[in-house]
RNA sequence: GCCGGGGUGGCGGAACUGGUAGACGCAAGGGACUUAAAAUCCCUCGUUCCCAACGGGACGUGUCGGUUCGAUUCCGACCCCCGGCACCA
């Protein structure tokens, strides 16, 4: 029977989806198993190779999961709304609602094609107002809750994509897309206050089945730092200013203040002579893009503000200057600089010559300090705190601070609010209506969802107003509680308010009562195992889990985490061409320390004209805007589906980035047909009964054959369980290969002729264990051995572990570490029978012949280790 | 600079809890089959040295050092690569 994957292949799709395999039933009595892989933006350019690195190693998962007897959740979606939609369709002219649906059924259509495992009748789609309407939800549950609100702040205006950009769309002062330089503009904007939620995001990040890594960039981004708040009054006037530090037991040594150029008070509290002076620095400082202003490289500036304020430790006057590395987003906005023991703080004393003292030392002595000691030690200069720890100083001083009323212990958290209104068309509407006698008014819930409104004109309206402003009907409305005429609110928000609570809808996609029922809920949730991009470590991930922290407190749900365990997925790269910038070409900069491109990529139209000794290669992350991208069409046309799907998971560990090429796929192709051969001749004469029919005395031969069948039955479950793809497929390289030789006809008339139940055995077996790499050949293998259904709902083979176990090991034999012999022996033999056979090795005999014996080692089951001296 | 991950043959990668380094595969070379090619099957394949051969020795997991009977694995210092953060007070 030849192996024809594009006969099997479109087959067994055609027959899961009429028969609906992969439906997940709310009710069973299996035990539920939930796994997800980030809902995708479905794109116009598709899904290629690169994609299906997440999607088909998840989907063996799946597979395994259901032969467990799992009741499987595997969902798919579209994370429809947002920037990259409305920018294709700007581009393409064609409205996002309609080009939406075009990319997801591409989508579809590739995943089905992958062979994945999806429950389709749970698709959804974010920019379905049946889901937007519960995005709706959301916000006014924050809303209510206290934890939504406006405020004017500065957005992050691009002034080529003519619109506002969220912090996280902002990647070195440049904008994401374009990398144009990002400006700031004053707006109002809506924000979600997950600040009030940042301790509860970071403890409870470790019970958390996650990568280190991933839990640390968490940590990082929430930046917890524990210190003080301290006032310092402004000499001759009614100010004092609030700085935030983490070393009050500094305090004695701070010399001067810095406020940024932002702080309210730097207008009232600048002198007539600095005024100027002031001014022009404040005025430049807003100016100046943002990514000039990240450059940690270039030299502090700063101006005097002529005023001073006073020490409130030792009554020293120290003066107030401002300079833009003082952010006033971070902590009070004002800082008490301590040029001793801060590197910042030192530069700008000695550039602006200003007086540094020693407040900490290493020792207990004083010193010359020939640069800022940041570290801690022992407390000097300091009065009667001379002589302290840093450790007890801070913890005195901070209640000296707390009982006269000067300051107090302050914890500080780098992580800000989530900024959630977009000045854009293509996202869920807020819903809130502005009533010049009400004020903010939240939409209410039997009114929701506030549609977005079918318009022509849906660019950006280049005001920093969202398009949806220019829309009278849509603007114009009446106020829920006085019902006189109001507006609504323009701005949209942004993406991920979608994604934050997507994997809730999975559950009950169709309800129309609330977001998700509680009886779901309570069943499926959380996501058991959820993989991704690295990409969303902080912002996709943080929100998920802001949100399902407010649902617990308001009481829609019964935990506070929604993704037990999470893995990233690396990315594939491709080797792609490209071309050394020109003579004087302006190659462009990437980041803040002015790194010169040296490598500008060459799109597909341009290698042909360019000269071929010329290019330079590179790999490159995959992807159409490169041109390098390979579709699993190409490969599915070549080889079949189920050979790239091993050769997805075989090439390289999940979490890796992985090079693509193609001569590796021959490999897995190879393994594949081979695999086919024998099972499709083995199903020839398979015998259902084989189990009855095992023969109770075995050959050698027919019981190694077993014992490897046994041993990758543990390996491979093993492996599949821990997300080791690879080395599961390696394992069952090894198992075909062992069958192979079994089966190879004996000329030399040595060895058994292979036994018809156990060929049954490993045929049955081994067609199960390839199901979740290879369902398609598995399904159709599946029915030729005569067995019902499909390999998704038969049972995972079960190893006999009496069978895998070893009856011979192979005993090491060292001498001083050294490797000087191998010796069969049987597996059960005790430590001193290794001992006395490995000394009677005429190997070892030889080794030692001239030594005196030290020591021997006995590791029970591997090796002897005999110690000699010479 | 800080945080996280990593560095193993020509290549992708494997190695349980400190115990045979290089599983599995790719590429390469040799052979069988074939009119021929493809496919398939068999053999070799870290470096180096000794041997006619069978065999055997030395070296070898980024570098240097340490702990240990024994280190890819543990500890210290350093180099390099990837990802993230970056004047965070």
């Amino acid at each position: 029977m030849h192996y024809d994957p594009k006969t099997i292949e479109p087959k067994w799709q055609r027959r899961w989806e009429d028969e609906k395999t992969f439906r997940a039933a709310d009710k069973s009595a299996k035990p539920k198993y939930y796994a997800l892989e980030m809902f995708p933006y479905p794109s116009g350019s598709g899904l290629h190779v690169g994609h299906l690195k997440n999607y088909v190693p998840m989907d063996a998962f799946c597979r395994y999961q259901s032969m467990n007897g799992y009741n499987v959740l595997h969902p798919m979606g579209w994370d429809a709304f947002g920037q990259p939609a409305e920018n294709a369709a700007i581009q393409t002219g064609r409205n996002p609602r309609d080009l939406v649906p075009v990319y997801a059924a591409n989508y579809r259509r590739t995943l089905k094609l992958a062979g994945c495992s999806y429950d389709w009748d749970r698709e959804i789609n974010s920019s379905d107002p049946g889901y937007y309407r519960w995005t709706q939800w959301f916000f006014l549950l924050l809303h209510q809750r206290g934890l939504a609100y406006r405020a004017t702040a500065p957005i992050n205006w691009c002034p080529s994509c003519k619109t506002g950009l969220a912090n996280e769309e902002v990647k070195e002062g440049r904008c994401w897309r374009c990398d144009s330089p990002v400006e700031k503009r004053p707006m109002p904007q809506w924000f979600f206050r997950i600040t009030a939620y940042a301790d509860r995001l970071l403890n409870d990040l470790d019970a958390l089945d996650w990568s280190e890594g991933m839990k640390e960039m968490q940590r990082d981004w929430i930046g917890r730092s524990e210190g003080a708040t301290v006032k310092f009054v402004i000499r001759n006037s009614k100010f004092e200013v609030e700085v935030f530090t983490t070393r009050p037991d500094t305090l004695f040594g701070a010399t001067f203040m810095v406020l940024a150029p932002e702080h309210p008070l730097v207008g009232a509290i600048t002198t007539a002579a600095q005024r100027g002076a002031v001014e022009a620095y404040v005025k430049k400082a807003q100016g100046e893009a943002e990514i000039d202003r990240l450059n940690a490289e270039r030299t502090k500036t700063g101006v005097f503000t002529g005023a001073s304020a006073v020490n409130p430790v030792d009554g020293r006057e120290v003066p107030v200057w401002i300079a833009d590395y003082v952010m006033m987003g971070y902590g009070t906005g004002a800082i008490m600089c301590v040029p001793g023991h801060d590197a910042r703080d030192f530069e700008f004393a000695r550039k602006f010559g200003l007086p540094i003292v020693q407040v900490v030392s290493r020792d207990g002595s004083r010193y010359e300090l020939a640069e800022a000691e940041p570290g801690e030690g022992i407390a000097v200069n300091s009065g009667q705190y001379d002589g302290l720890t840093t450790a007890e100083f801070k913890k005195k001083i901070t209640a000296w601070l707390e009982a006269e009323g000067i300051g107090k212990r302050t914890v500080n958290y780098r992580i800000r609010d989530w900024l959630i209104s977009r000045q854009r068309y293509w996202g869920a509407p807020i819903p809130i209506v502005h009533c010049p006698k009400c004020g903010e008014v939240p939409v209410p819930e039997h009114d929701l969802p506030v549609l977005l409104p079918d318009v022509r004109n849906y660019q950006p309206s280049g005001t920093g107003e969202s398009p949806l402003a220019s829309i009278p009907e849509f603007v114009h409305t009446q106020c829920p509680d006085c019902g006189g005429p109001a507006k609504r609110e323009t701005d949209t928000m942004g993406g991920y308010a979608c994604s934050s609570w997507y994997f809730f809808r999975f559950i009950d996609p169709a309800n129309d009562k609330a977001f998700a029922g509680r009886d779901k809920l309570d069943h499926w949730m959380p996501v058991d195992f959820y993989t991704g991009g690295i990409e969303h470590a902080r912002s996709h991930l943080l929100y998920s889990r802001f949100w399902t922290k407010v649902l617990f407190d308001a009481g829609y749900v019964g935990f506070q985490e929604p993704f037990k365990i999470l893995k990233n997925q690396g990315s594939l790269l491709a080797y792609t061409p490209g071309r050394k910038p020109f003579a004087g070409e302006d190659a462009g900069t990437e980041g803040g320390d002015e790194k010169t491109l040296d490598w500008i990529l060459l799109k597909p139209h341009e290698l042909g004209k360019f000269p071929q000794n010329q290019v330079v290669w590179r790999w490159a992350r995959m992807s159409k805007s490169k041109g390098n991208v390979v579709t699993p069409e190409q490969i599915a046309e070549k080889y079949g589906i189920d050979s790239l799907r091993v050769y997805e998971m075989f090439m390289a560990p999940f979490e890796d980035d992985v090079q693509w090429s193609e001569e590796g796929i021959h490999g897995s192709h190879r393994f594949v047909c081979r695999a086919w051969r024998w099972l499709a001749a083995a199903a020839a004469q398979f015998d259902p009964e084989w189990r009855t029919h095992l023969p109770a005395e075995m050959p050698t031969e027919v019981r190694a054959v077993r014992r490897k069948l046994h041993q990758t039955i543990r390996k491979v479950g093993h492996d599949i369980k821990g997300f080791q793809f690879n080395t599961a497929i390696a394992a069952l390289m090894e198992l075909c290969n062992a069958v192979h030789e079994y089966n190879q006809p004996r000329e030399d008339g040595q060895g058994p002729a292979p036994d018809r139940a156990v060929v049954s055995e490993i045929a049955e077996c081994m067609t199960l264990l390839l199901a979740p790499f290879t369902p398609h050949m598995a399904d159709e293998l599946w029915s030729t051995l005569g067995k019902p259904g499909t390999t998704y709902h038969a049972q995972w083979p079960a190893h006999d572990e009496s069978v895998a176990a070893v009856n011979e090991i192979t005993l090491v034999v060292q001498v001083n570490g050294k490797l000087r012999d191998r010796i069969t022996v049987p597996a059960n033999t005790v430590n001193k029978e290794l001992e006395r056979i490995a000394l009677e090795s005429n190997k070892i005999k030889e080794a030692i012949k001239s030594s005196t014996l030290v020591k021997v080692l006995v590791v029970k089951g591997k090796l002897v280790n005999i110690v000699v001296s010479r």
